[in-house]
DNA sequence: CGTACTCTTGATTTCACTCAATTCAGGTGG
DNA sequence: CCACCTGAATTGAGTGAAATCAAGAGTACG
């Protein structure tokens, strides 16, 4: 899950699909015979417990290759959060190309190793931080991404409250009252569903890395 | 963070060195201009928050690769958690042989892409398991390592309950807390400070997996 | 033999979870 | 166009699991 273009598009950028919302890619435990790259839209990378208690591992975006690290089997499933343009690229040509093109393999090590120092972020997150600190992480992370449409970093998150919270390791409910608190502190606003706007990031910042407590005490 | 000689034997397993539990291999944020690979022995990896709160991500023994993701700077510091005997491989010299042999850049990758599926392992206990089921998985996956000296399997904790509790998102009150309950459940035997037998090891894994539960109530 | 450490145990608090009710938004059909 | 329905999101009250604070027990080592 990484920026690059350079996979689908040496595969010929073959078959570029569209899929919908709640769309399921790629099934956690299935045979991994292809890689996916999203060309637009997100998905939602999740890993699921017997029990049904799921995690959810990652958002892929525009650019972003899903499944590459995946060996024999897919480990998480991949479902898109929005309509989005994907592209399959069987896992035989992506090795053939590999085997002959040294870059290829090199990009594919790099996304892999960006994936894994990605994961180990989530691990310090999910191991130490507060509920408060890691929703502020999650969004100051997603502001980054989303660019800045006005002067103030504005979070897009197209995916549920549901979603968010799986990712946080948290429950909704919880993940509502942080926002809440955020909001009431004059932090965050919630401009509509999926827009979350930073109205104060060097606070949000602070309370991300635990540095700032949001007591109820103003 | 996986087994392969090949790698330290490839780049000649030049300087074999030995080091005492405490030393520091590798240092989060560093210059990544080296990978170690573990002769014997076993190393902590671990990230730290800037306000000095640790997570450990992962523990190598003999065999596995160390810092290998690692893209300019180190993302985690390693430690001796028992005298070892590593091996500094140049990350000139490394790139040098991948560039020149393709299998090695392969085994590369599928060291990443294992640490990777490993992290994420880590991601959905962190996130979704509760202190018993996290201590339980945990067993069971050093007994695995471990292998089992006798009939029953028994896992080798060389490290702290401190390093555990990091590894696991505990404090080590409450890790000592569940493995008291596990033994007064006759479930496991603390043979000495770093051997844990597994008396019931399929109690063990329904514990681990969520499906029993370690009611107070017998 | 005492010092320093890890580890264990106990008492209490707190943060997030659970259960439950309510509000909100989007879509459908009368 | 409005009433209704559905699923998402919020809010509230109460509980509970793990954290925190604070001793105490066990071990290793000089």
């Amino acid at each position: 899950v990484l920026r690059t273009e350079e996979i689908g598009r040496m595969a010929g950028l073959s078959r570029s699909r569209v899929i919908e919302a709640g769309d399921v890619v790629m099934e956690e435990g299935s045979v991994a015979d292809a890689v996916v790259t999203v060309g637009s839209g997100m998905l939602k990378l999740y890993r699921t417990l017997p029990d049904g208690r799921r995690m959810i591992t990652g958002f892929a975006t525009s650019g972003d290759v899903v499944g590459l690290a995946a060996q024999g089997n897919y480990v998480y499933s991949a479902e898109a959060v929005t309509a989005s343009r994907v592209c399959r690229t069987a896992r035989a040509s992506l090795d053939g190309m590999a085997a002959d093109n040294p870059a290829v393999q090199g990009r594919m090590f790099a996304i892999t190793a960006a994936d894994l120092t990605a994961a180990q972020d989530q691990i310090l997150m999910l191991g130490c931080k507060s509920a408060t600190e890691r929703v502020c992480t999650f969004l100051r992370a997603m502001a980054r991404r989303g660019g800045k449409d006005e002067s103030l970093p504005t979070a897009y998150l197209p995916m549920m409250r549901q979603d968010v919270a799986e990712y946080l390791g948290l429950r909704l409910e919880t993940l509502s009252r942080v926002f809440r608190r955020l909001k009431d502190a004059g932090l965050i606003t919630l401009l509509d569903k999926t827009r979350v706007r930073l109205d104060d990031p060097d606070r949000i910042a602070a309370l991300a890395s635990g540095a700032e407590r949001l007591g109820s005490d103003n």
